[in-house]
DNA sequence: CGTGTGCCCTGACAGC
DNA sequence: TGCTGTCAGGGCACAC
């Protein structure tokens, strides 16, 4: 499942595809994924050149001339298929420059596609109210202090919030945590400064070591190039219910409102 | 405002 | 073989 990483390589994939390249032909197989495709999305990208890249939380963004910016969400399930050799059942939108084809590719149709203007992207509804990139100099100790303070809700949940800090999702939150000895049900506001300090170096080093590593892959989640990621053998407690921490203890899950925790009860306090 | 719950969607998988 | 049930979870709506 796409989470940050798996979105960052997902653009680096994408760039030299795609960058100064012009659409010739945008094709949609349906008018929605998870909301509406914005009014008129073929005809306002046809005939647009890609001026750049990037991504803000889990979101792929691609610029254009025409002063609109792309912005994808992958998802659940989501991922871009270059030149498949032939198109399928979940290739819902398909984007043709002269050298190549790109398919969204969407099985659970969790994900979004909008047109943006590029000035006012920070304004967007959706990027509003984001939280600091986790790999950016805004995400700190100070910052995690201040959104934690007076907080009862547990450490995990905030760091799963958007706001807080814009990229996290289940798996590198649990995977941090764990990294950084803290247990996902403590109360954020009571967790000490210099315990700040190491969630936030955990956090770094999950994200850094996925993206060196291609991004993490869960069931379906494919490279752009089509090559399955590999960082899932890394993982120390997320998806390994039962076996050996690697630090004496046994993984446990369990479960809130329907979604799992994996966490070391002897190591993460 | 802070906190918690449930829904969307489909495919993989387990069990019978 | 084919059926049923369970699970995956990001973002958002909604209840209290």
């Amino acid at each position: 499942m796409p989470e940050l990483p798996e979105v960052e390589t997902t653009v680096r994939g994408l760039e030299p595809v795609l960058q100064d390249q012009r659409i010739e032909r945008v094709t949609l197989n349906r008018s929605d994924l998870r909301r509406p495709f914005p009014q008129d999305l073929g005809q306002r990208l046809t005939g647009a050149t890609v001026t750049g890249l990037g991504r803000r939380a889990k979101y792929g963004l691609i610029d254009t001339d025409r002063g609109d910016t792309l912005v994808f969400h992958l998802g659940m399930s989501g991922r871009w298929r270059i030149d498949p050799a032939e198109l399928g059942k979940h290739d819902h939108v398909v984007i043709e420059t002269a050298g190549h084809r790109l398919a969204l590719n969407d099985a659970r149709r969790f994900g979004s596609l909008d047109l943006v203007p590029t000035a006012g992207l920070e304004q967007w509804p959706a990027f509003a109210a984001l939280g600091p990139e986790p790999l950016g100099p805004e995400f700190s100790a100070e910052h995690l202090a201040k959104a934690f303070k007076d907080r009862i809700a547990p450490v995990k949940a905030l760091l799963l919030d958007q706001r807080v800090v814009a990229g996290l999702g289940n798996i590198y939150v649990c995977e941090a945590l764990y990294l950084a000895g803290i247990a996902p049900h403590r109360e954020a506001g009571t967790i000490s400064k210099p315990r700040l300090v190491k969630l936030v170096e955990a956090v770094r080093d999950v994200l850094t070591a996925a993206i060196a590593a291609g991004g993490s892959t869960l069931k379906d989640y494919a490279r752009p190039d089509g090559e399955l990621g590999y960082f899932a053998k890394q993982w120390r407690v997320y998806g390994r219910e039962g076996e050996p921490c690697g630090s004496g203890g046994v993984v446990e899950r369990r479960v809130d409102s329907g979604r799992s925790t994996f966490w070391c009860p002897q190591c993460q306090k």
